[in-house]
DNA sequence: GTGGTCTAGACCACG
DNA sequence: GTGGTCTAGACCACA
């Protein structure tokens, strides 16, 4: 019910919009149980002095995800998850989630590797989990 | 040793920019052996005209290739892969990939699936081999 | 002449303030008749503790409706309906109904419905008499 | 196909957002037919200049309408209504729109008026197809 | 204190 | 030329 830590690791330099990677933090704390029903988000001043970014950075992300119906927003109160919240997350966040891993796996079958191949990089990966890669181009 | 036939799949609602695109199939092409040095790469007019993009798109997308030391343009006769191409792509390519699929598990595992969890994914999508993935723009 | 019970339904998710709703409704009480000059409305304390909402919010519909001289309030006494707020209502409260239907007419014109839909829903509607919308708070 | 004519008429001074009042108009347009699958919008810049107002705004009504899947973003060529628009459309919109007939019939039943003056204002209101009324506090 | 809107202006990526 | 992102700062509405 009461506020949520959840842990926010931003990286400015990343090609991933910073307002994106706020959407996913927080989607995937949802999605993973972090973040329940009722839980109130930072306030955008505090979590804009946190990530130091500017707070129309957070408004946007907190506004799409008002959008996606993840959470609702009262004026003069604060930014809570929604109680669809968890339904919708564990959906779309799945859904995106594969995706992003079949793309990686098309890659990598196209560029020649074969499944054995990637069986084996899959679990030395998974057993490292890694920092995320920063080289850019992937995506948008 | 002449001009090679790629199949080339733009999708230009991916968020991945169209010279991206591009430039990844070729790559990848390289290093799966299926474009091999002195092979000439489709003029630009031809491209553009196939795929309906943007000449300047296709332009773009050979000369970084050019400046990355796998293909060597000749005005008058064509653009081909260079000689050193597969092993610089071999390399990089191979990086670059597991970087995204590195990237791909990050994700999966901070959206709170479990390693068995990844496993059977990759094990139903490798043996799918489906098509790029075209989720939401707006996520990473 | 005592205290008079006005069923209060706030919905504190609306895009409608908390503060205006509350005055909607005692203004439309006032409008059918429901209250009558010389009835009390509830104490503030009373009221937030009732609708569960926050005390300013109810001192300043009390206020506003004190500047709109449809209530009295006399310090250790409380806040009463005052003896003009009939007249006033009626014709205020007429004219920013039909304001607000004539929007949604307008609006229902604007997404191309035709004159005939608007009255069959219309009919629709006021036959069931339903719970107010709580639509997408980003629309108007 | 090719670009279209909208009818835009922005009022400042309401109390709705500027670009709320962006996004209702085209979702008006397209559910009414006016916009079709394939028809670009205007650029940001060139909606700017005609509002005079500031492109960030129009930027905002632009994204909203991307996430709701209603229109189609691709950097350095524009924004065009997407193939799902009418059909989104059709269905939001109208529910939007009946919502907010329903909320003001509930008005005026609360407010004391009779189902047989409700259909007479309707009468009177649909004939004049009037200008959108300003009066304040009845939304956001 | 909370969030919402809008402006002005900068810089980047894409075609 | 197109849109995308971010900053800085102002002003408003709400509780």
């Amino acid at each position: 019910m009461a506020q949520q830590n959840v842990t926010f690791a931003i990286d400015t330099q990343s090609p991933i919009a910073v307002y994106v990677q706020i959407e996913n933090l927080i989607q995937f704390a949802i999605a993973s149980g972090r973040l329940k029903p009722g839980d109130t988000l930072p306030s955008v001043r505090e979590m804009s002095l946190t990530l130091d970014i500017n707070p129309n950075t957070v408004t946007k992300a907190y506004r799409d995800l008002e959008i996606l119906q993840l959470v609702t927003t009262r004026r003069g109160v604060g930014v809570a998850i929604s109680d669809k919240a968890p339904k919708i997350c564990k959906e779309k966040t799945i859904d995106m989630v594969r995706g992003h891993l079949r793309d990686a796996i098309a890659e990598c079958l196209a560029a020649g590797l074969s499944a054995a191949d990637i069986n084996t990089m899959v679990k030395t990966v998974a057993a490292a989990r890694v920092a995320p890669y920063s080289g850019n181009k992937h995506k948008s």
